[in-house]
DNA sequence: GTGAAAGCGCTAACAC
DNA sequence: GTGTTAGCGCTTTCAC
């Protein structure tokens, strides 16, 4: 579908003003310097016909499009939706726009979304979830490889072990040991933790740090107490306290591995008669905006997505182009609200 | 930024095929008819190296970015991301990108930000939200008007009273109705309904529609019961709980602007030991994920949000070109879920 | 400081 | 069918 009406371009400019293009051009990108008399001619033009360059056009010298294109498995998840949009006004103050498209979590939709921000000549890829954030990276698909190697830069939002990517990464560890030190200092001893997809980084790392930390202050970590729910959504959280409701002995405080799982356990929590805070602490991951408005409210570890956002675009944009392959953590924040209370032993 | 290596185009194609350059563009083009040798040949060279066409120069020559700009308030915020993803989504079936700028209804930033997409030559702009959404739509400015016209099309997400754009809106009206209805077979005769900016269009028929329905029923509309909320936000809904707890006379029925506000009805009747269903019902709109989790989870007139980006995309790559500044609606849903029930007098 | 001209990578006449 | 060529609208040498 073509635009209705052919644009205006410098040549008009430059031929009303009595001036060359290049003027025109010089003054557009201010590369070197231009008369007073001329330029004040051109800015007039410009603003009488409300000329904007064509950055195709211009994209097509510079080989650069101000671009950057990002993957998620799906927009509509709150998580990636948080990114996308820091994301988005961080590239904004950059002078870059971004183009988001969803893969489904499908490899041949992300090969396919891959080949069109390529077309597209954006000047660095986002990649966000899926495959890149399985604990057990595999390698690369050699086409993958290919389509991407020395076109554009790319950054993960991640932990990267692939050299070719940098990776942004939420510091999970750190988030989990802001949770567990939280829940110690209010006196808990007996912790459990409801997660899915052990095989993705961000569990994987939580749940191997939980371990190791529980371990090292001399506390249980329970077998029973280690819930894996087959789903993320809140119905996994909901069963999981079904199943902690029937325990023999129960932990006196529980992690879910976001904000979501965390709602679900107090659905369940509250379905079978247990008080939170009172009898049981519950607290998440994510500091998503439902934390607030769940009965009672959420306790949450969070990040500064506008910071995480940010981060990844600079490294999309190439301000540390010497870093290429490296590795960053965003650090937690920890949110205090009203499922967290001291420990009460029945 | 540039990008590290110059790509290969279809002159190299070309070249190392023995074939003419317009042929290998028409092979990718599908144009015309190219001979089964030629055509293997080439095939197997973009294969080879991977190729992909330049769109910054393909849309310099057929004046078309196959890009469609969108304009938010804040991508942050659920309705607006849900409406973006599933404009993501139909975008992609046509072989449009998305590009998403926000506003954050700031009109200097507004300007800026359709400037940026005109730069970019779009297709298309869809406009979200902001000044668009108001009952009363001012008239455009002058300058805005021009930066548009005849540059691209146009469609707002919204009633539209601009001859110069379509608008798809949500059948607000009509999803009034349907909570109402839903109420009334419930039993309820005494609604009462809490909101927020009466000066948009979706607040504002949905009270218009109210007094009109509940009038046209015999019930009462009272003004106490109409319950205006300074925001949005979900402390609202609780505010205005506190408010409804305090009447002489409380209605056994409450229709919120929005699922966040009925969240927060929700907390706030919790707090004041106000049953909900059992002694008064809450009904919200937009079928947001967070009318799940809730507890109860929450009764909600939604909308098919993929069908709504469907038809949003549809009009901005002008398949219904001859409908230009035609306004389309788009109809709500009811959702049942545990927060309404039949009525029960004190 | 300024203009002429080449070139970015593609498509679309236009010839053959 | 296929090649040649002239743009698309910009930036950028290179002269002057």
């Amino acid at each position: 579908m073509v635009n209705i009406m052919k644009s205006i371009t410098i040549y008009d400019i430059a031929k009303e003003a009595g001036v060359s293009p290049a003027t025109v051009s010089r003054i557009l990108t201010g590369s070197t310097t231009v008369s007073e008399e001329k330029r004040q001619k051109v800015q007039k033009l410009i603003e009488k016909y409300d000329f904007r360059p064509n950055a195709m056009a211009r994209g097509l010298t510079v080989s650069s499009s101000k671009t950057i294109g990002m993957l998620v498995p799906d927009a509509q998840n709150p998580y990636y939706n948080s990114v996308f949009a820091s994301c988005c006004n961080a590239a904004y103050e950059k002078g870059y726009s971004m183009l988001l498209l969803n893969t489904f979590s499908d490899p041949a939709r992300e090969k396919e979304a891959l080949a069109k921000l390529i077309e597209q000549r954006v000047d660095a890829v986002i990649i966000s979830g899926g495959r890149c954030d399985l604990a057990e990276q595999g390698p690369l698909s050699e086409e993958t490889l290919r389509l991407i190697s020395n076109r554009c830069r790319v950054v993960i939002t991640s932990y990267s072990n692939y050299p070719e990517f940098a990776g942004i990464c939420i510091d999970h560890r750190g988030c989990l040991d802001l949770a567990v030190d939280h829940l110690i200092s209010l006196g808990h001893r007996d912790i459990g933790f409801v997660y899915a997809g052990p095989e993705y980084i961000g569990t994987k790392w939580k749940l191997d740090r939980l371990k190791e930390k529980l371990e090292s202050y001399g506390l249980p970590f329970r077998k029973e107490w280690m819930i894996e729910s087959r789903t993320y959504a809140h119905r996994g959280g909901r069963s999981a306290a079904h199943t902690i409701a029937e325990l023999d002995q129960r932990p006196t405080a529980v992690i879910a591995l976001n904000d979501v799982l965390a709602a679900g356990l107090l659905q369940g929590f509250h379905e079978v008669r247990i008080d939170v805070p009172g009898e049981i602490s519950v607290i998440g991951f994510d500091n998503a905006y439902l934390t607030d408005i769940t009965s009672p409210s959420i306790t949450s570890v969070g990040y500064d997505y506008d910071a995480f956002g940010a981060m990844v675009v600079d490294y999309a944009v190439g301000e540390h182009a010497q870093d290429q392959g490296i590795n960053l953590l965003i650090p937690g924040e920890l949110v205090c609200r009203d499922s967290t209370d001291v420990a009460r032993r029945a």
